[in-house]
DNA sequence: AACAAAAGTCAACAACTGTACACAAATAAC
DNA sequence: GTTATTTGTGTACAGTTGTTGACTTTTGTT
């Protein structure tokens, strides 16, 4: 026993952490490859659940039996995805929230920056969209929670605005998720481009922005449910 | 010949047109059999490139070989359905054209029987929501081309209305797609749904209805271009 | 150095897939 | 009534699928 105490390395926890041991690190390589080889044959006509195990475990450069070690099976790989997507996606909304607000031109640069950002991130912005509706029922609820979070947190940002302070929760509510709309819409149309097409990306900029300064326009204009009640009760008395 | 000629039947040009001879109405059956086959499969969590022809057929009651009796492959049944929702939907929008509008909650009522609609054809939205974007090139390219005209005729009905008269077309098609934008958000969040909620689906009409007249709103306010360059001349000049 | 665990490979299986071909029955054409 | 055409059946085949279990090799632990 005091032999083996000479002799043997230093255990995980007494040495500094930036050592990842070369078995982890081997495990999360083709751990990513089989998450990227998934979301590289999505880029084409299928959609997940068509996608077979052993295509991804082949695309990923691996044997079919060695996918078991990472996953349980096709859903759970595909509940990663989405969790992922939707992590950089409201990593992104983070960094807007918190860089200056040109209050300038502030729709046509949110939509521009978001633009960019699909682009950057086509793939799992692609994965996204094909899941929304066309997965199994476990996929397309973890996406439409997410995109329902996505939409109260753009309802309490723009509860900042001091021109919304006349218009309710719900009212709020009800105006974010018809941006968000906008926004899905606007993706969905930009994935459908190929990658270089720079002027109809442009129009499709115009377009949403344009699209969104009209909901601006029709929110400042909007008579609150209570503004409205206090009308009928004027009438009434 | 000339027996020939006694004993021969009427041929089909001769005789009245409402006798379909008994081969094609059988063809015609188990046609709309592998159809509806194809259709039902879909309900569930499957998208349509992830169920074989041998599952349609076996549901359709059928050997899986006379399939091709009727199609190439499941990519040309894809198309069919694709065809025979789209026309549904365009015969819809006719009828509701002819009728009588109500001018006074016209918002409301078109909502209304919209969902109706959806829900009376609810196999046919699922469909076409699901391949919307989760299918092959050629399926998504019908689907979109589809949208892409119920989002045209909708404009031009728009420019009938004296208000529109300051809004190009350019304007009226943005504000339409902005519409159809809102009636297939609220169609998938109702397909959603289970078949018999009554009280989201309620709510799911009115927030349709009030995002709608946000627009309606907003469009009212909206700025045409042309002013807005009449605008600049001047500031300039 | 000896041992345990983990990551990946290999071979095998039963089930399912799309499609080809020869055939049976029904129906239309003459 | 004879003949052709059409619609659907049965069998077969080669290819792919998900999953098991026993194996090698690399790595961490003692």
């Amino acid at each position: 026993m005091g032999m083996t105490r000479v002799t043997r390395r230093r255990s995980r926890h007494e040495e500094e952490d930036n050592d990842t041991g070369r078995r982890d690190m081997r495990k999360q390589r083709t751990r990513r490859a089989l998450l990227d080889a998934a979301l590289e044959l999505m880029q084409g006509d299928q959609s997940f659940n068509s996608i077979s195990l052993r295509e991804v475990a082949r695309n990923a450069g691996v044997v079919p039996t060695a996918f078991y070690r990472h996953f349980r099976d096709m859903d759970e790989l595909g509940l990663t995805l989405v969790e992922e997507a939707l992590r950089a996606l409201r990593q992104m909304m983070r960094e807007a929230r918190s860089a200056p607000l040109p209050a300038s031109s502030l729709i046509t640069r949110s939509v521009q920056t978001y633009i960019g950002y699909v682009q950057a991130n086509r793939d799992y912005f692609q994965f996204l969209a094909k899941e929304r509706f066309g997965g199994s029922r476990a996929l397309r609820n973890a996406v439409r929670q997410g995109t329902a979070l996505f939409i109260s947190e753009l309802a309490t940002d723009l509860a900042r605005f001091p021109a919304a302070n006349r218009l309710s929760t719900e009212e709020l509510q009800m105006i974010s998720s018809l941006i968000v709309n906008i926004m899905i819409s606007t993706t969905e149309q930009l994935l459908d481009l190929p990658p270089g097409n720079d002027a109809e990306v442009d129009w499709l900029q115009d377009q949403a922005a344009q699209q969104m300064r009209l909901v601006f326009l029709g929110s400042m204009q909007w008579k609150p449910k209570s503004e409205r009640d206090k009308q009928k009760i004027l009438a009434q008395g």
